[in-house]
Order: structure tokens, then sequence, then C-alpha cells
DNA sequence: CAAATATATTCCGATATAGGAATATGTCTG
DNA sequence: CAGACATATTCCTATATCGGAATATATTTG
């Protein structure tokens, strides 16, 4: 046997250092493909099929609107990944300082 | 071009399947590459090879002991994903039911 | 309709695996 | 030291991509 295939799994769809940075962009807004392309400065095709993979795994939609394609981050797909990672937080240690400003802001809802 | 090294990104190296069981095994305990064989009933070899992986990206580390190698995970390796992670989670909206349990214990924590 | 625009798809080649099989290496024990 | 035991490494093959180049497929516009 060989490879797996990118194009069934989030982990590995996201293993792709391309596609992080197309995600990084569409996470902040729909963007059409030209769009990026203008961002990353690669090939079109390059970034198409990117895209491809990426809503495969339903990472990213895509939405027709006229001759574009307006693409956009599914953020409730990445779950199973926060999920997977909790294993790991346990051991990270607690002290406040060393968390991420989403931490305290749920931490500071907490208080409410 | 052609594909990209698993072999130096965390991302990728937790992008192969049986990578992730690995990593579910050692975060629970340092254990010996044989127990893990007993564990997940894969040929030695390939145990030690992805073993080999995870270690050059630093996931899990290896100590000697006599003729037995021993991994354990290294919890803050995986930092960087999960803080990569929370571009997303501010869209993932915010009802405190919705948290998993390292979120409300930060928040209780919060309280005090 | 023809040209322009936006995007996807196909065909291609190079390459990095993943796993199997066999073997090498290192360590303990009688 | 010889054999057992634990693990790593090497060699091999099949295959799944990436990316490049060219082209196909809409869709809009003059």
């Amino acid at each position: 046997m060989a490879r797996l295939k990118t194009t069934h799994d989030i982990f590995s769809a996201i293993g792709e250092p391309k596609r992080r940075i197309l995600i990084e962009q569409l996470v902040l807004k729909e963007m059409a493909v030209n769009e990026l392309v203008d961002i990353v400065k690669w090939p079109q095709p390059v970034v198409s099929k990117h895209l491809r993979v990426l809503k495969q795994v339903r990472i990213v939609s895509e939405r027709k609107d006229g001759r574009r394609r307006l693409y956009k981050v599914q953020p409730e797909e990445f779950r199973p990944i926060q999920e997977w990672m909790h294993q790991f937080e346990k051991y990270w240690g607690g002290s406040l300082d060393q968390l991420d400003s989403y931490l305290v802001e749920i931490q500071e809802r907490g208080k409410k």
C-alpha cells in the first residue's frame, strides 16, 4: 500500500501547508478564487485544486455568484480536531497567564 | 514538485491515522514498542517507523531502558496546533453548554 | 454571437511516502 | 559466548499526491 487520500480526512487535509494558508484567509471572509490568487500568488489551478480538497472534506463551502465562486470556511467542521486536541490540554499546566485570549474571554464570561 | 515530507511538520505528522492512534496510546502512559504492537496489532516495523516520524517532529520522546525503548507523548508540542485552531473557536458560538470540559474547568478556576 | 473573464479539469511527471519482508543492531541471560 | 529478546533499518513496490501546462467550461458583456 501507499499514501492515504488527503481528500477524505480533515486531519490530513490540513496537513498540507498551502491549504492551511487558504483556510487562514477564508476564515476571515468569504472570497472568490481570484482574490485568493492575488493574495497568495500561486497559479490559479493550484488554488482551485486545493480548494477542491478543502471542499470535499467540508472544511470550506462554495457558493456561485455569476462567473465567480465564493468560498468560505465552515468553522464547525474543525470541532473534531479541537476535540482530539483536548487530550493534551490536560497536561499543559493551568496558570492563567499561559492561556490565550480566547480562554481568558471564556473565563471572564464564567465570572458573570 | 511533489509531496511534502510529513517528517518535518507536526500538522502533517498527525495527518496519518495510524500515527494518531499511537499518540492516543502514548499520551496515556509511557510505553515500549512491543506494548504498542500488542495493542494495535500492526507489524513491529510499522510501529517503529511511525514512532520514528513522531520522534522527528518532537511529538514523542524516546528513552532507553535496557533492550527496550520507552516512548511517550510531549504534550507541549501540540501547542502550535491548538493555537492555530483558535481562529475557528471564535465562530463556534459561545453558549457554555457547548464547551468542553477543559474550558469549563478553566472557567471554574476563573470564578475563584 | 465573439471576446473577455473567472474558474475548473485533464494530462503529465517527479517524488515522498506506507507497508511488507528480510535483516541488522543492541542487550540481556544462562 | 550463544541464544533469546526487543527494536531499528534497509530494500522494495505500489500509489497518492503536488504542481505545471494546456485546455475545457461557464458566464458576462459589447
